[in-house]
DNA sequence: GCAGATTTTGGGAACGTTTGCGGGAACGAT
DNA sequence: ATCGTTCCCGCAAACGTTCCCAAAATCTGC
């Protein structure tokens, strides 16, 4: 009724612990034909090897820590989903943990991973310098870390991220193509690298595109919704004239959006809306967000393949991987042909 | 440079390795005095227990696995999000895999967890009967199971659910008493038996409340947007009049509802749209979702304690834990305030 | 001071694997 | 027949804990 062991195999089969072992791993000191009938009686009596027995021999857990700021949004479960599908046919494990944007949460969390003994770290860290002592313990012990999305700039450790300035630029190219002069930028908290690079886009684009830069427009928001929505509430309570939105994420964006057509203003002939991360949110709004859409599956793939190759010993010559972007036009900044018609 | 270990904390303290462990564990059988010099030295060289080799000695993983269809969704994601809340206090762990609402996927899965040798699962399944043998397999081999949301029927096992039933009733009388006579109902595949409560639920609301039921207006749709879409596409295809849609989930709602707005449908005037989930969709989107709302995050709490009893081995009174959902009438069935005096 | 009770500590097996090392059998070559 | 290979296989140690059992130290009351 008990699962059996490798001991019980070998006793029924009357060969040692020994031989048994290396006939399930294919080992060629093993003859054929013996490997072939304790592979055989392991089928059949369901032995399973334990894992816990192999990762106390091998020094290794297989299991990979995933720490990210919050779980429940598409962009951090879409990554989790990629590091999952990459992971997978090695047998690795993933274990995740939610900071909460607090980095006291997120220390604790690096702890738990280390006495889990994850073998490594899969990163998007909420704050810059918080935890920047403890992620060097775990370089110095070994323990190999990725990065990605919210990486720290002080530390040099691989990363997988997208071209913040560059796309940022372009998305506000095109808004300034679109005719719009009066451009609104939602930034994040400056401990965030993304939202600074974000943001020095934005400045640079007014310069780089002749326009004037209004420092009222730049709007110091958060994360959430209603941080969205907010800022959209101050913005007309300021009465400040604006002609377009160019917000951080589409969490930021959508909540600035519903705030301004529940005020009756119209998306996107009054304000358009541009944003940045191109979660699955960004097409179940109507109208659909006009974004810079990154690779989140293929950011978590990639970030896992890196994490493994460095558990695995492999010197990696380019750990800094920098995944492209795209930027999608949709309905939050273009009226489609039909509309534009009336 | 390596993590110390007993042995070593042992030698260092020259005491043996029975009684540091023991002092660490605050065990009486050790005198104070030492236990505090212990618990001092193991601070200050940084000492670790290693988990995988309590593991192995205890014969628990401590760790838990769980199983969703679908994780990039707001539904999963808040119930993962409860079960980590509920079991992190406990030095636990968990481990997630996604069916991709693949039976076979499901079974694969469910193999990996038994490899590696958690303590207990909770399911969120797929399929009704597909794996009903493998989950049999793990109730008697004494690891226990809870389900959740998408339950077994057949299958005697703890679960956490709320009422479908009863509140799609309620959805349905919100609806007619709105004065909505041709009400669509968008339901799931039939192996989802919570598709089939509420199906009936929407069946047994005609004869309740005197409507006459339409079998056209019974749209079989799958699960995603795009189902939502053109389950309403076909509707408009078809030029069956219909005046309200009570939907599977929010996504399946969504999906619709956009696909109509498209089309020049005004919501709720035209259509009234009500849905049931209550994920944070529901309140993103423009109106915002008439829904029947699951305490999600509640649920995923609830999940886990009962697992973690049942891995403690207490003998549960009650298995069979029925949450209450609470109806969310909002924007998608009634119009805001300032808007209805129009 | 001493037997016995009590507290505190150490020895060592065990959990289920993996793996280096060495022994024995089979075999061909001398 | 002897030696050296090659091929299979078993022994036993190790990974870092926990925990039973017994040994040592300390404490009772006389």
């Amino acid at each position: 009724m008990k699962q059996p062991t490798l001991k019980d195999l070998a006793k029924h089969l009357l060969l040692s612990t020994s031989t048994v072992s290396r006939a399930l791993t294919n080992d060629k000191n093993v003859r054929r034909e013996t490997r072939e009938q304790v592979q055989e009686a392991a089928q059949r009596l369901g032995y399973k090897p334990n894992r816990v027995a192999r990762n106390l021999k091998s020094g290794r857990s297989y299991t990979i820590g995933v720490i990210v700021p919050e779980m429940v949004t598409p962009f951090a479960s879409s990554v989790l989903e990629g590091i999952q599908d990459a992971i997978a046919d090695d047998g690795y494990h993933v274990i995740i943990a939610q900071s909460g944007e607090d980095p006291k949460i997120e220390r604790k969390n690096l702890m738990m991973m280390q006495q889990a003994l994850v073998d490594g770290v899969i990163i998007s860290a909420c704050h810059q310098t918080y935890n920047l002592d403890l992620c060097r313990e775990f370089q110095y012990n070994g323990i190999p870390l990725v990065f990605y999305d919210r990486i720290l700039s002080g530390l040099d450790a691989p990363r997988v991220m997208v071209n913040d300035y560059t796309k940022s630029m372009l998305m506000m190219e095109h808004l300034i193509h679109l005719g719009r002069k009066k451009i609104v930028h939602l930034q994040a908290p400056d401990y965030i690298y993304n939202s600074v690079e974000r943001s020095r886009a934005y400045r640079d684009a007014h310069t780089k595109f002749g326009l004037n830069f209004d420092p009222a427009l730049l709007v110091r928001a958060g994360l959430t919704f209603e941080d969205g929505r907010n800022a959209a509430a101050r913005l007309l309570i300021a009465e400040k004239s604006f002609d377009a939105i160019f917000a951080f994420t589409d969490t930021l964006a959508i909540g600035a959006m519903n705030y301004l057509r529940e005020k009756g203003l119209r998306i996107p002939q009054d304000v358009a809306i541009a944003s940045f991360s191109g979660t699955a949110l960004s097409t179940i709004v109507h109208p659909q967000l006009t974004t810079v859409e990154q690779p989140l599956h293929e950011m978590g793939v990639k970030a896992a393949n890196l994490l493994l190759r460095l558990i695995d010993g492999v010197e990696l010559i380019e750990n800094r991987i920098v995944l492209d972007a795209t930027l999608q036009y949709r309905g939050s900044t273009i009226l489609p042909a039909e509309e534009r018609i009336v």
